[in-house]
DNA sequence: GCCGTTTTCGGCCCGACTGTTTTCAGTCG
């Protein structure tokens, strides 16, 4: 059996929660699996090799659940996860996800009724059979059909972009109607997180009306709840949105509690609690006497619990508040950090735009240089250069490049990676051009073994400068490859080859959870948008979060370098030796 | 089930809103 992956073992250990939750377990118990959970998940390091001492190092996993982890790593499952498979059917987890449905509900429908799946909901909803059951009357029965048919209608995770752009729009109506409010994005959007399953916006200040001008947003298609600091509304293409409105000395303590993650908040509060402390969403209180001592200012919150302030895209409780409280956090990168951008494509392959459109949009958008990185054959769909046509490309890009101004035009290729890792075009062709990414678009379902040694292979060729794209995951659609990116990475810092923070909104790949472990094993990323038209370079915003959330600062980044730097930087322009390496 | 410079036992984040309740349990974030 191929080892499993953190993902898959953080998933039984979050299940195994779930099903504690509904036997009643103690909660603390429950949390201690959940918290087991995300500990797996944002660990880079692949879990099926760490030993029990290593586990036990990581937070939240001591002597029981180490073993247990081991256990599923090596069985795929472990003696608890067995036993409350057994007793549960497993659709039972579906209806948890349900809005409006807990814990309680779920044993309650199970044990009077024994529903165990969203079919046997419905079909006990539309019967009336659901209102024999205490504390169940037709307002729970119509929510729970509503919340069975948008399960039906909406995915309820959404990508960064999206969600961002949703929410933009959101404050944007909701300040042009209430000007004597601040309102703010705060939750996942504001930490950048590649997915996000809501909208969270913040509203600090005062006035009476502003539910009813949230609630009344044209997008809104149901209200899910409405109070006077408090409401929540779906809104068109499947987005919950919650507003909260607090007292303006109450913003910064509301923008820390509501920007979050959850971990993050908890793990701060646990500080605050041992400083004799209290801190909620309206500000921060000494335990003892209720003296509030912060809550106006978001870093006042931070610096009163000795903290330096730390940016959003780091609360994701992965040892920024060790970092905050010795001060030493880095000064991530800046959007105004980028010069370059060096993966981009023309008509000449798949790209929307001709070369000098391209190159003259990138040199509007203020960029100092750019590579052209159109496809290499294997790409046939994609109408992908053989070497001659390659080489003519690159003769007419230098050609553009010594008749603009403004900007440095560098002639590259996206060759692609064939099954066995060798390169789709010849070696003569790749020296001849000025830079070389190396990406993977075919044979995505490898097993870990073949396709690593596939991409170390790549990483071997003296002219692959950068690769692109790593995992080739496609969010929300298809998942990473199997490549082992410790082993990816320890080769590309080994021979000097960059990895790339691919933008494109749908893949931002590496992640930030693979981007930290790559910077950490001494690689250098490039931010690149990947574009495949004039508008598309923009998307290079989001590759600076995910980088952000990778603690990257602007060293780590090789496309932060002038222009002359940049170029000394890639392999290629290195001394022989590294060529040889 | 985890955790520890007040602890190896006894803690473990906290408040708003809803629905079905007459004082609160369940859910959510």
């Amino acid at each position: 059996m191929a080892p499993l992956d953190n993902l898959a073992v953080a998933r039984i250990l979050s299940d195994i929660g779930d099903m504690l939750e509904l036997k009643g377990e103690n909660p603390f118990k429950i949390r201690a699996y959940r918290n087991a959970a995300d500990s797996v998940a944002n660990n880079p390091e692949p879990v099926a090799g760490v030993d029990a001492d290593g586990l036990r190092k990581w937070p939240g996993i001591g002597k029981d659940l180490s073993a247990k982890i081991i256990e599923i790593c090596q069985s795929g499952s472990c003696l608890i996860h067995q036993e409350l498979m057994a007793h549960f059917p497993p659709t039972l987890l579906d209806l948890l996800r349900l809005q409006g449905v807990g814990p309680k509900t779920v044993a309650l429908l199970y044990n009077e009724l024994r529903i165990a799946s969203l079919e046997d909901l419905e079909a006990a909803a539309t019967s009336g059979r659901l209102r024999e059951l205490k504390g169940m009357g037709a307002r729970k029965e119509a929510l729970l059909l509503h919340a069975l048919e948008e399960r039906k209608r909406h995915a309820n995770r959404h990508l960064l972009a999206d969600a961002a752009d949703t929410a933009d729009k959101l404050v944007e109506y909701l300040q042009a109607r209430v000007p004597e409010v601040a309102f703010e994005t705060v939750g996942s959007v504001r930490r950048g997180s590649e997915t996000c399953g809501d909208i969270d916006v913040l509203a600090s200040g005062s006035s009476t009306d502003l539910m009813g001008i949230f609630t009344s947003y044209h997008l809104v298609e149901r209200i899910l709840g409405r109070g006077d600091t408090k409401s929540s509304v779906l809104i068109r293409g499947g987005y919950q949105a919650d507003l909260r409105l607090v007292g303006p000395e109450s913003r910064g303590a509301a923008l820390q509690y509501f920007t979050g993650s959850k971990q993050h908040n908890i793990a701060l509060r646990d500080r605050a609690l041992e400083r004799g402390l209290r801190l909620n969403e309206y500000g921060l209180y000494r335990a003892s006497d209720e003296t509030r001592l912060g809550g106006d200012t978001e870093d006042g919150i931070y610096e009163a619990l000795g903290l330096s302030w730390i940016a959003p895209e780091l609360r994701e409780h992965r040892g920024e508040l060790e970092s905050a409280a010795e001060h030493r956090l880095p000064e991530l990168l800046q959007w105004s950090d980028l010069r370059g951008d060096l993966h981009m494509h023309t008509t000449e392959t798949d790209g929307k735009d001709d070369l000098e459109t391209m190159v003259l949009a990138a040199r509007d958008q203020g960029l100092e240089y750019i590579a052209i990185t159109d496809h290499s054959k294997a790409l046939a769909m994609a109408n992908g250069l053989d070497e001659t046509r390659a080489l003519a490309h690159a003769a007419r890009i230098r050609d553009l490049n010594r008749r603009i101004d403004g900007i440095h035009v560098l002639a590259g290729i996206e060759c692609d990676i064939l099954a066995d890792g060798s390169m789709d075009l010849a070696d003569d062709c790749l020296a001849e051009l000025d830079l070389v990414i190396a990406s993977v678009h075919s044979a995505l379902r490898q097993d870990e073994s073949e396709m690593t040694a596939r991409m170390v292979r790549a990483i071997e060729n003296p002219y692959v400068d950068i690769v692109a794209h790593p995992t080739t995951r496609a969010l929300l659609r298809r998942e990473p490859s199997k490549v082992n990116v410790d082993q990816l990475a320890r080769a590309a810092a080994a021979h000097g080859v960059a990895l790339e923070i691919n933008c494109q909104i749908d893949r931002l790949d590496l992640s930030d959870v693979n981007a930290r472990l790559a910077r950490e094993r001494g690689v250098k990323l490039v931010i690149s948008s990947d574009a495949h038209s004039r508008r598309a370079l923009a998307v290079k915003k989001w590759g600076v979060v995910v980088a952000r959330r990778a603690w990257a600062a602007k060293q780590d980044v090789l496309n932060t370098l002038p222009f002359e730097e940049f170029r000394a930087s890639l392999r290629r322009n290195r001394t022989p030796q590294a060529l040889q390496a």
